[in-house]
DNA sequence: GCCAACGTTGGC
DNA sequence: GCCAACGTTGGC
């Protein structure tokens, strides 16, 4: 299977990329919607490259990138029953949700903004750009991930040419 | 904090 | 299986 791409969102109050980059590594529980289970479940291969995207933020917009660490396993935080992610209708001997592990790969210096990626050519068929896109887990193309890269380095580089 | 867009639930 | 009501997401 080819290395493939995905859009992660995470809200900055529960985990941001720079929890991520003092964690190494962490685990992506709490993914409570069926599509983006699957996604988890079924297509995420270790190595495949993630763009962490910050929602609910100020501005809101992809603040890094990652990599998936570990294929899909059960969420086993759907079992506990004083957990916040609990679900009684997850039976362990056959698991409603899925959770991954991602790495940190890169933090980006300055936020990609939402307002940057709707306004980027290559990037209008990417589905946070669309209107009402609530998934959490997101499948991206090899280029959208690439030209989204590359807007962080280059946000980067002016943020280092600004503060000399 | 508002509210539009979405997903899920539950009555029928 | 329809669909209204409800809860949640997430940009602004």
């Amino acid at each position: 299977m080819a290395k493939r791409y995905w859009l992660l969102k995470c809200e900055p109050e529960a985990y941001t990329i720079g929890d991520l980059k003092r964690d190494g590594v962490t685990s992506w529980e709490g993914v409570r919607n069926y599509q983006a289970r699957n996604y988890m479940r079924d297509d995420m291969k270790p190595g495949d490259g993630v763009l962490f995207y910050a929602s609910n933020a100020d501005p809101s917009g992809v603040s890094g990138l990652a990599e998936i660490a570990r294929e899909g396993y059960p969420d086993h935080f759907a079992f506990d029953p004083k957990h916040d992610y609990h679900d009684a209708k997850s039976d362990p001997e056959s698991p409603t949700w899925f959770m991954v592990d991602i790495r940190f790969v890169d933090s980006f210096d300055t936020i990609v903004p939402l307002a940057s990626l709707k306004a980027t050519p290559g990037l209008e068929a990417m589905m946070v750009t669309q209107k009402g896109s609530r998934l959490s887990v997101q499948p991206v193309t090899k280029q959208e991930f690439e030209i989204v890269a590359s807007l962080g380095r280059k946000g980067a580089r002016a943020s280092a040419k600004k503060t000399k």
